[in-house]
DNA sequence: GATAAAAAAGGGATTTTTCCTGTTTTTTAA
DNA sequence: TTAAAAAACAGGAAAAATCCCTTTTTTATC
């Protein structure tokens, strides 16, 4: 008895690379090719022109008009039940991370050999996740570590007012609390919205949770 | 030729637990226990009354006064080169990765046998992580899951008023957007307002942050 | 079609924010 | 010690946000 096989898409703009990928796939065994895209918006139509939708998209990152991360969101977004195992050169951190949050169900190296490539494909069918050390340490260590607040140049009573100014305190209230005049709270305001082009209080606030000033 | 042992402090309310592992410990090879703590405040007494520091730390979670989370937070913040596993009865994510995000170089239950903690210990001190799977997978699934956003009772329209609310747009531009009366606007603000106790409009952008329905 | 409820819009006042322009005080550096 | 620079503070006005209460319009339902 034949199993019925495991449709994969291959979504890379280097057309030899995702033409030899084909060639691997249907050499593994039970794997079923649907097409081939060269990025993100060819496999979208692509997938809209069918009925039969891939169990699985081997996604490259590194692509021209729509790249592996939207790609990945929108898949998430629309069709959850397609499973999205990427494919790249690079193994920086916030790569990884961020193609893993766009919901990846694994990544793989580009020089990874056939067997593993078999391997996470399997174990995405049958577990949901491919387990690789490579994710797994990444995640860890990013979670792990202290994310140090990079200098923007904020002197201390400016970085004191800045992280109150994200709470629903008034700027009296600020003011109080410093024991400084509503009029010192009102030049700060004003230096620290020219130096970092802040048009409003709303944008402070977003502009101290975005450099990690002030916890959410 | 002796290497220098590895320190440990243990930190736990249950007595009885505390010194039984006391003893494991000890028993397990070049290991010394510098003290035992009920809790972190205690712990941080007994690490400023002596000049030698642990080279590790058993931290249980559920404690009173100043519990495990608060304790890694603390050693992540001022003593960063004392290393955390946390020990817990709990197995549920959001527990794991706050202590892994309060820097937690490893998690283990308390059902764990004895070599496992050996091992851990050893790993740690040798790598600088204990990679064990429960951690490993419960990070990838919920960095990987789409975190679903409860339902807090906003209307559609309420939802888009929001969303734009936690833009640095003025309510007027946001009616311009929404194609609605300023005053339409006002009516909405107020509604919210009232509903979730938010004082103002940077309550209700951290609202909106906290509550997931706008991305930072 | 009448009626009640919900949504949209408005009037008007107060508080807060924002943005100018400055002056005074304190701190720093020569 | 003194001049310069930085920090703190102010007056005043326009824009935005907040709040309360009322009216009109739309929607749903019988």
């Amino acid at each position: 008895m034949q199993e019925t096989p495991c449709k994969i898409a291959i979504v890379d703009d280097h057309t030899l690379l995702a033409t030899s990928l084909q060639q691997l796939i249907r050499s593994l065994g039970n794997f079923e090719v649907l097409h081939l895209s060269k990025n993100g918006k060819e496999f979208i139509q692509n997938l809209n022109n069918t009925s039969d939708k891939p169990d699985l998209v081997l996604l490259d990152i590194n692509m021209p008009v729509m790249d592996g991360f939207e790609t990945a969101k929108w898949l998430k977004e629309n069709h959850p039940e397609i499973n999205v195992l990427a494919l790249s050169m690079e193994d920086d951190e916030v790569t990884i991370i961020k193609m893993i949050h766009n919901g990846a169900k694994g990544y793989l190296l580009k020089d990874t050999p056939p067997e593993t490539l078999k391997l996470a494909i399997d174990e995405i069918m049958s577990q949901g996740f491919y387990h690789s050390d490579l994710v797994a340490n990444t995640l860890i260590h990013a979670f792990n570590k202290k994310q140090e607040v990079e200098d923007l140049g904020l002197k201390d009573t400016e970085m004191q007012f800045v992280k109150l100014a994200a709470t629903d305190k008034t700027y009296k209230e600020i003011a109080d609390i410093m024991n400084l005049s509503p009029k010192t709270i009102d030049g700060y305001r004003q230096d620290v919205f020219r130096r970092y082009q802040i048009k409003n209080r709303v944008g402070l606030v977003l502009f101290a949770i975005k450099n990690g000033l002030v916890e959410v």
